[in-house]
DNA sequence: TGCTTACGTAAGTGTCAACTAACGAAATAG
DNA sequence: CTATTTCGTTAGTTGACACTTACGTAAGCA
């Protein structure tokens, strides 16, 4: 949920996703709304984009498609809604949180 | 917004926020939930916060006392709620990527 | 005036992330 | 088979970030 995090918290990684949203894209035709970067950025941010299971990948000849997955959108949403809305219940009991610290240490 | 996204990717900053939400608390009693980590390293954490807006300070004698600014959790919530759901709409329309491409550059 | 409490801040370190330039791979066209 | 297209990947650089150690500061107290 960390990694997912940061991948949204990147400018360009958002852009992609709206981009491909609606639609599949190709790389390249990605590529090109980012004129101030290489096509290698891109496809950097396409892979960290895959790995946290953002986009989905489909190959058609010599082109790589790519479209949102919005699975794991709803997902990352779910989890962001319970922390706002649950925050006061949940944390009125400050042992969870000592929970919370004992695990991620 | 983008810092702000990224003051929440960090989990321990979450956690933070979590044990500010319900009550304030002074820097120390913040620490005490941290064993693993230094003072410094969770004040550190708390200036990102305070200088993103999540979270307020008010001074009481020689503490610090700190609480969660939820008007600023709400404006990010409701720019995340409009990112997925305006997506769809929004991003059809390829122009509008261009513009925010254009304008990051 | 000193001493202590409760903090922040500065300096320095290791790690990770975003990027460019160069190369590699795989499918297709000729 | 060779060349081209469409991509990913690797190497290397730069900057950001989380962290520790050490120091600075401001309020309260003897």
């Amino acid at each position: 949920m960390d990694t997912l995090l940061k991948a949204i918290a990147e400018p360009k990684r958002r852009d992609i996703i709206r981009l491909v949203w609606a639609r599949e894209l190709a790389a390249a035709e990605i590529a090109e709304y980012f004129p101030d970067v290489t096509r290698s950025a891109i496809s950097q941010h396409l892979t960290v984009l895959r790995k946290n299971g953002v986009i989905h990948e489909r190959r058609e000849g010599t082109r790589r498609l790519y479209s949102v997955n919005r699975g794991e959108i709803i997902k990352l949403r779910a989890f962001l809604d319970s922390f706002w809305s649950d925050s006061l219940e949940r944390l009125r009991d400050i042992a969870e949180v000592s929970e919370l610290q004992k695990r991620a240490s």
